[in-house]
DNA sequence: TAGAGAACGATTTTT
DNA sequence: TCGTTCTCTA
């Protein structure tokens, strides 16, 4: 049985899942070098053959999606039943979740503790200005924000960060941290930097609950290491401590968060910090890339210093040289995008199986426009998430009120919405009223008959509006607090009234907001509303989305793109000023750079089959033309791994043109067959075509995805079906 | 209080 | 240039 866990894997992959004994491991992985397999299979052979109780085991990732991944694999892996006990989460899930049991032992909050986002954390940032002073808009509060949100992850207070403010600005910060923080607890509310920063809090200040969670995971698992932040990583070295296996997987040349405060150091220094007890296994061999494309990634990132020495290898062919294409402007790069796009598509091709990627999130719209005027349906991963729409946050607004009262900053929001007559200026004297009487907002809008100003017929609005809270019960499901709410302020019909195209989209998003909570509460053993509330705030898009179903060219941001793989793969506008981005430029130190190279490796490792880099001559923006050059990393590839071409010349559509295709090859071979490939197994036959004297079949393999072109006088191929 | 024009500012963003 | 946020006015 041993045998049938452990023979799909390679020799380091199998040591690293049969290496229990000793604490610390850690898995240097490769792109493509199959680490959730690693890590689910060793998840598999602890439970096993080792005795484990699945309740023991914590493994930890950073997205949603990584993690409902890692739970499908164990579940066909090791069984539902038994997988279904594994705390799979990520990081703010893993802490939400603990923090809903014990944040009562932190001063001033509660368990109804409510998750703000980033739109919140902003509103909040500028009421702190107020207080202050500084509410004439001088400070922007997204540059506090940031200022506060590192220093979090640095574990500093705000006394701690008030004495080490040196400048202008850190001094501003220094003032408004503080009163950020206050307004957070007041509106029982944490941040995302919070729910990192409190668990560690409680778990170094409360030695009960640090024991019972040490005791509880005494295998833990970490994905992504390279992205943890300081507090994270202290969070399950803290947990890890006793005995605790850490397993933590990474690769240091995939780093490219550090920006939101992923420490490189963390997996560059694994080793030192657990001295003797660290075992590292590298992961070099990649499944998913040709040679050509490996090489080209290598050539890249090995420039970078601060970096593991290592290099990842194949199995896989050579394959074609990268394609690197000069376009003239900027719709000549989006039409010959398009345009292999459509060729490759005619050869049989999936939608499914390109991919855009670019640096920044305003360089998809030409692209867009290109792909909607030649009929190419395309899809947009990681755009405006779906719980960012007006109507769905408003309708949340409600649900969050109604689950934690001292929320004012939902209040706010809503107190208007669908407009029922209550002004700024009302609602600034509730405001005013409520820090009078150091009471809630909520609690000021009860006592509304108490505010002078407020003139009688306003009140009765007020008090209509605080009326959709009566009579709620503390247990109510998700799905009945929406239907009262809907209900309550008739959001629908106003929408209805509107009649516009717009307002229709709304509705159908609220149609689609009813149904996520209905699943959510069919799939959920006890749901409520604070649970469906942390579900959602942990959640950028709606998962739903089923990408597998609709044949679509994916478009994204080369951060998007980790953990992806296409087969085709454009990585457009690979500029100087994009790739890497001007600000990096601009910062002028090496670590700015590399971390932009890392981005570019990620990108180039993405593709399977071919990869195309795209740059532009010239460029439209911010209003006029401007000269563009081709970004630095492209030099840094060697001549014999890419092919350069412009519009006039592309090797590609040359060779196509001599293509001609085929019904059937004189062997009988013909489209849609079934065959076996000795080496890639089965596929499915796009296409029969002939270049001068030599037939060529193009098969999708199944096992891949890939499509390759055979010589059928070459190659055996076993006709399997019809 | 809502809606229209001015003013601003434009990397990336797992949670 | 263009999309979002803010401010002022009807």
């Amino acid at each position: 049985m041993t045998d049938k866990l452990l023979n799909s894997l390679n020799d380091v992959q199998r040591e690293a899942v049969q290496h229990v004994e000793g604490p610390a491991l850690c898995l240097l992985s490769g792109a493509g070098s199959g680490k959730t397999r690693v890590i689910t299979h060793r998840i598999a052979y602890l439970l096993k053959y080792h005795n484990i109780s699945p309740f023991q085991i914590l493994a930890v990732t950073f997205t949603n999606k990584a993690a409902n991944e890692m739970k499908e694999r164990l579940d066909t892996l090791i069984g539902e039943n038994v997988s279904r006990d594994v705390w799979v989460a990520t990081f703010h899930g893993t802490c939400a979740r603990i923090l809903r049991r014990e944040i009562d032992k932190l001063e001033g909050y509660t368990r109804a503790f409510t998750i703000f986002d980033t739109t919140d954390q902003t509103v909040v940032v500028k009421d702190a200005l107020k207080k202050v002073g500084y509410g004439d808009g001088k400070y922007n509060p997204r540059a506090i924000l940031s200022h506060i949100s590192r220093a979090k992850n640095d574990f500093l207070k705000p006394v701690a960060y008030a004495s080490i403010a040196s400048d202008h600005f850190t001094n501003i910060v220094a003032e408004v941290y503080p009163i950020y923080q206050d307004l957070l607890r007041q509106n029982n509310a944490l941040d995302f930097d919070d729910l990192l920063l409190s668990t560690l809090e409680l778990l170094d200040d409360h030695p009960n609950v640090l024991k019972y969670y040490q005791r509880k995971f005494r295998y833990i698992l970490v994905d992504e290491f390279q992205d943890t932040n300081q507090c994270q990583y202290r969070i399950v070295r803290r947990l890890a401590e006793p005995e605790g296996n850490l397993c933590v997987v990474g690769d240091d040349d995939q780093s490219i968060y550090a920006f939101r405060g992923a420490d490189i150091r963390n997996i560059l220094n694994f080793e030192k910090d657990y001295g003797d007890d660290a075992k590292v296994f590298p992961l070099e061999q990649n499944y998913r890339s040709t040679k050509n494309i490996l090489d080209a990634a290598w050539s890249v990132v090995r420039n970078n210093k601060a970096r593991k020495e290592k290099r990842l290898w194949t199995e896989n062919d050579e394959g074609d040289p990268v394609i690197c294409y000069e376009a003239i402007n900027e719709s000549d790069e989006a039409n010959y995008v398009v345009t292999q796009i459509e060729s490759l598509h005619a050869e049989g091709v999936d939608y499914a199986d390109f991919a855009i990627f670019y640096r920044t999130t305003a360089q998809s719209r030409i692209f867009e426009e290109a792909l909607r005027a030649a009929n190419i349906p395309y899809q947009i991963v990681g755009g405006v998430g779906f719980y960012d729409r007006m109507e769905i946050k408003d309708l949340l607004a409600y649900l969050r009120v109604m689950c934690n009262l001292n929320d004012s900053i939902s209040l706010r929001r809503i107190i208007n919405v669908p407009g029922r007559g209550i002004g700024m200026k009302t609602v600034q004297r509730l405001i005013d009223f409520a820090a009078n009487e150091r009471i809630s907002l909520f609690e000021s809008v009860k006592r509304v008959n108490e505010i002078p100003q407020i003139s009688s017929g306003i009140k009765a609005k007020v008090k209509r509006f605080n009326k959709i809270f009566d009579d709620l019960s503390d247990d109510i499901l998700p799905s009945d607090a929406l239907y009262h709410v809907l209900q309550a302020t008739k959001y629908l019909e106003n929408l209805e009234n509107q009649n516009t195209l717009e307002a229709q989209g709304r509705i159908e998003n609220i149609e689609q907001l009813i149904s996520a909570i209905t699943e959510y509460e069919s799939n959920s053993s006890a749901p409520t509303l604070a649970d469906y509330l942390e579900n959602v705030a942990l959640t950028t898009d709606i998962d739903t989305m089923e990408t597998d179903e609709a044949d679509m060219v994916p478009l994204m941001t080369l951060h998007s793109a980790k953990g992806l793989e296409f087969p085709f793969v454009f990585i457009v506008g690979v500029e100087e000023y994009y790739l890497p981005h001007k600000r990096s430029i601009d910062e002028a130190t090496e670590a700015a750079i590399e971390e932009e190279r890392r981005l570019c490796y990620v990108g180039i490792t993405r593709a399977m089959e071919r990869l195309y880099l795209v740059h532009a001559n010239s460029r439209r923006m911010y209003g006029d033309s401007e000269h563009r050059t081709p970004s630095r990393f492209i030099s840094e590839i060697p001549g014999h791994l890419i092919k350069h071409v412009d519009r006039y010349h592309s090797p590609f559509l040359e060779a196509e043109s001599t293509y001609e295709e085929v019904s059937e090859d004189p062997m009988g071979y013909h489209v849609n067959q079934i065959v076996h490939h000795p080496q890639f197994g089965r596929g499915k036959i796009t296409k029969v075509s002939r270049m001068r004297q030599s037939m060529y079949i193009t098969v999708r393999f199944n096992r891949t995805g890939m499509m390759k072109q055979v010589d059928p006088s070459l190659t055996q191929l076993t006709i399997l079906d019809y």
